[in-house]
DNA sequence: GATATTTTCGAAACCGATTTCGATTTTACG
DNA sequence: CGTAAAATCGAAATCGGTTTCGAAAATATC
């Protein structure tokens, strides 16, 4: 049968009042009737209705989980899922749930500061690569504690969690560089990916600190962060009749979209042309060649950002932000020659 | 400034009731007087509070989500989460969104079916490759409409969808036998997964219908459905000395960690043993050799556990199961021999 | 044992919606 | 124009909790 707290009440002989009190452990009651109460609250499984609870305090212990930009990927994407997973994981013994809203609903207002209020949720992660939408940035300016991962935002009640993407790109030209190789392309995701225009950013700047010549026609974008950009990137570097003999690509998948059309065409990856990707998803061990790559902590990315968002909804934290330290992964598509 | 019911009841001068009508639209409100409280409402962008109306109605447009069994996979379930991507977008057009309970919190006890009352969610439902748990079992047998994915729920509120297994292992079996294949072997899961077994009682069925030979030592287990039980259970197929000359493994990362195994040893595939996996993840396109399988019509599931859910929800159905056909995709990892 | 203090408990208002049912207003009709 | 019927609206109870504040009971103090 379904409990309510007035049934528990009445079966323990007290008032609603106490039996309340006795979930949410207050002190004034003692432990004589206390145990009494729970022992019934036990038998029955009573679990109190979170509308009504969220009704009275204004807090629903629900986290919201927007996926913004790029629709349709959501849980397909291999890197995010990743951080999500660790999220997840992290925001449960933190005593929270996870609920995602649907785009399609409001697809035209795209208002999520509106949703937020409608779910009462004590705080929101915002998932994105791509520039900040208008609808994203209300939020961020709103009194709701928002995490970006991959999204700076920041909003008074904002911080962000993402990777040192100078550092990665610093990581990549290094490695290109004790490998001898000094004509190096880059292909990247459209112009408004924040992600990828700094991963662009840190490996032109990489490749002038080294004193590496840049040639900015061996530069390309795709659409999006998929396999398919990268095939078609690839394409229009092969076209060219002009090849760099390494290539940085922002995201792994774009890389095997890369490795895809080079093979095509019968060239051998890594001695015609050596290829990183960026992100290390499960795919890359799988792959021919298997792909060297910069590894994003994902899951303390999903930690930190769990945590960041715990303590913003506390009040003990006014925000700001954690970047990670990428890791280089050597397989096989860069060939591997010792590195002194 | 947020907004309530009796705020915009004021603003518009009406009664709170009166609102209320509008936002359900109820026939004895005049259009007058709707059409100047939806102005308000819109100007203020109020939204109603969820909670609230979850307590009065004991509907709250909530989807419950539970990956059963294999904890810690969740959103890297490479199979369920295509699936899972599907089923959000369809429940979203129906006007539901998704909440996914943390197992952290209730580790022990695993109660589904109280954090169900718990959100006051209009159904759920619960993805999981695995044997039934006594957590779901109670869930299943509740009033609470249910739909499980690759999880046959028998209640009289529950239905599924899955993939015909045994379609799954005879399409194998016939491609196998026209390539000339005639010892073959398997890879599957634990004896409790539900799925492995049905898969590999198909797959029997089919070798002694097609008339072969069926060996017992080639059948192997690993632990889940992920890469290193696939790349284990090979290396315990290779210590035998005897190899069959062809392999069917019920996932496909069974399938990827299997072939690692193998090359490994320096054997060629599908030379030496041909593969196919099960499922049809993305990433069968990118490895080497390319991964011939049974693709799974994951929209699709996704699609029809979204309908029955809405149906069950709506009492328009009580239960029942769909089977979705399942299709051969020819890969390298098989060879391609035309088969007449 | 009387009084002061501390513990323990419960009544009632409140959160923001829905929904019933009766009252009032408007329209229809002779 | 008067009355019956239909359309329109609002008061109030309700959903299941939380929280304040005062009362009652238990304990401490002298």
């Amino acid at each position: 049968m379904q409990m309510n707290i007035k049934k528990i009440a009445e079966m323990a002989g007290v008032s609603v009042s106490t039996v309340s009190k006795i979930m949410n452990n207050y002190s004034d009651v003692s432990e004589k009737t206390k145990k009494r109460v729970m022992e019934i609250i036990e038998q029955t499984g009573y679990s109190p209705s979170n509308s009504a609870k969220t009704l009275a305090t204004k807090k629903s212990s629900l986290i919201g989980v927007i996926f913004a930009g790029e629709l349709n990927v959501e849980f397909t994407h291999p890197f995010f899922v990743e951080v999500l997973n660790s999220f997840k994981k992290q925001m449960g013994v933190l005593g929270y749930d996870l609920i995602f809203f649907s785009n399609e609903k409001f697809i035209s207002s795209g208002d999520y500061y509106s949703r937020c209020l409608h779910f009462n949720v004590d705080g929101c992660v915002i998932i994105s690569g791509q520039k900040m939408e208008p609808a994203i940035r209300d939020l961020d300016r709103s009194s709701i504690p928002c995490i970006g991962v991959d999204l700076e935002l920041t909003g008074t009640k904002s911080g962000f969690v993402m990777s040192d993407n100078f550092q990665i790109a610093s990581k990549v030209v290094e490695h290109f560089y004790l490998l001898g190789h000094r004509e190096l392309g880059f292909i990247g995701s459209t112009a408004d990916s924040e992600i990828s225009n700094q991963r662009e950013a840190g490996y032109v700047k990489a490749i002038e600190s080294f004193g590496l010549t840049l040639n900015r026609k061996w530069f390309v974008h795709g659409d999006d962060f998929f396999e398919s950009s990268g095939y078609a990137a690839m394409q229009q570097l092969l076209k060219t009749g002009s090849l760099p003999k390494a290539v940085f690509a922002a995201s792994d998948l774009l890389a095997l979209g890369a490795v895809r059309a080079l093979k095509e065409q019968g060239l051998r990856i890594p001695e015609d042309v050596a290829i990183i990707g960026c992100d290390d998803i499960e795919a890359c061990k799988y792959t021919s060649p298997t792909l060297t790559t910069i590894r994003q902590n994902k899951e303390r990315l999903g930690v930190l950002a769990a945590h960041m968002l715990f303590d913003l909804i506390n009040n003990q934290s006014d925000g700001g932000s954690f970047v990670v330290e990428p890791a280089l992964i050597v397989r096989e598509s860069c060939g591997s020659r010792l590195t002194g």
